[in-house]
DNA sequence: TAATAACCGAGACGGTACGTCGCGTCTTAGG
DNA sequence: CCTAAGACGCGACGTACCGTCTCGGTTATTA
């Protein structure tokens, strides 16, 4: 019965969030700044996003919409190659920094810590899961193989290459990463 | 010419910070706050670190103190072992909460970021790599086995598990990363 | 054509005000609030007031329609006690607060300030001055008097009581008040 | 053993209240105002003053400071003039849009509204009330006379005509006020 | 009796000010 | 010259209201 929500306000405030994390970085986004920006009233923003990093998530969603589910490729080391090629190069450039900003809110905000972990990060846990399981049935994967410690290897690498800064987010990392899971796959 | 530096204002404030920590999270953790709970001069603090995560650094130091150089025990296995057993143990409880807000900070703090990763994260990399060195040396490393790419599996699996709070810095997670790089090692 | 000003939203809104003037007073009063305890769209509000003090003022002049004309009681004194007694019991208690917010209102809104001020005082120093006025047609004042200089000793002293609250209205106050203007006009 | 109040910033608080005030008036007077006129932080304002009625009740203070004692000029008459004339001059101009602007928000907060009774308001009537005891004491004044009531008479149609600006507060309303109070007090 | 225009409630919108908190710097007195 | 204390200019926090707007739904004439 109200009026509804404006698109064109959330599409301002995305947008703003967008400029000023190349401009100035995570650590200096503000919801204030963000309002200004975007021309929009403080009230808008809080009233659609409790703080920064809910609306860096919205916005790397709304950019990564692109990303889309994983096709079976017939074998599991081309799963796995293309998954692990894709997520490495989805982490790459600005993504890093939005990604980086976003798990260190996630550490000092327990609440956006909770839907963190509990949305983004399980759900590609969860994808990298089913390649997985995929190859077991395929009998490309050894049984005894603990594939929880696969998925831990694979997104930490990733992760701790983007939180560390000491290397860069290649391709060739991903293929190094790629052949590092498969031999563990068969024994 | 000078006053020295007061051990006893040192001492209030690394305290002050442990309580902090420990009641409210790294997220709540304040200069105005430290000094606050210190009974010291915000002035004090500021002179001797620049910011929380700095405080928080030396408190982790402090408290880290025990942890001594790695001996050799003979054989690649023993080694790595102790090593991940170590590492794992060394960031569960309060040490992860420290752990995380730390590197929080150091993505949002372009400067602390820079001194993290030079600092502290270099120099836990540098010793898992001699301890891989020396297995190379002793022929229980294959020579063509990248390995940074297994420092890189070893610290993004366990500081994945400390960001990403999905399953716990147990024991049994320590030797599954054990043998998994053991066998990357042989082949 | 047009659909008319719906009288239970009217009656809801005065009601409203009531309620939050004797709770909060009325320096809590705001738009916002009066719509939302109204159950009443906040346009509605806005349509037929321009603010908060029009509203109360409509409210007063709603409680106060009990409120008659002077009759001619026959002589100076009787008409002048009445119309004092009248006038003191008018803002006694919860018509204080009304009337004590509303002048203060219009010191602060120009366009209220003038509302009030060639509005409600000018009728009230108006009727007083009929009072007077009658009372010199009788020779019961001294033609040299001035006249105006008795209204403003009556409603000043009146509205001095309601502003400064340092002393009751009560009717020994009133008839004092009285005594004291009956003796200027003899001279 | 801290750093001491600035009086910088308190003159720099005062003048720009001073400037505000006569640009917009009382009514546009908000705390943020004010610091941003005065190049100070709002935490010194709220540090030292709690409402912008206090603000500019201090500086009515600080402009009156030239305000003087009552000296006795041997007569009631002398005396009385004195002081309605100086009383009915202390409010006029830009002191009168002070003065209801203070008396306003005295309406509108209850705390600063018993501080304005206690302090200001009373100080004057106690001063008036020391004119007319002199007179009494001189036998100047007719001892059955309530000398409150005349307190209130003077204060009321001052204080009236400053909120309700129905007429000018020229000398001769201060002389005519000045006869009528002497009238009333020789019988 | 259908349409139609002004009414109604709800509440989102761009704003401004609120009063508080923390920042990093400064200015004191005191050891 | 370091220390505790705390005032300073600054700017973000999250909330309350401002007055305007845009919805869907509801009357009561007027065509």
């Amino acid at each position: 019965m109200a009026r509804p929500r404006s698109e064109k306000a959330r599409q301002a405030v995305l947008g703003a969030t967008k400029e000023l994390l190349d401009e100035q970085g995570f650590g200096a986004l503000t919801m204030e700044g963000i309002a200004r920006r975007a021309g929009v009233g403080k009230q808008t923003v809080y009233r659609w996003w409790p703080s920064t990093a809910e609306v860096v998530l919205e916005m790397g969603n709304e950019l990564a919409a692109a990303v889309v589910a994983d096709p079976d490729h017939g074998s599991l080391e081309a799963d796995l190659r293309a998954f692990v090629r894709r997520s490495v190069a989805g982490l790459r450039g600005r993504n890093a920094r939005i990604a980086s900003g976003v798990m260190a809110e996630a550490q000092l905000d327990e609440t956006f810590g909770e839907r963190l972990r509990t949305g983004f990060l399980a759900r590609r846990r969860e994808a990298l899961r089913r390649v997985l399981e995929r190859g077991r049935d395929r009998a490309e994967v050894d049984p005894d193989v603990d594939l929880d410690l696969l998925v831990d290897l694979m997104f930490g690498a990733l992760w701790y290459r983007v939180l560390a800064q000491h290397a860069p987010l290649s391709r060739r990392f991903a293929d190094q990463l790629t052949d590092a899971l498969l031999a563990l796959c068969r024994r």
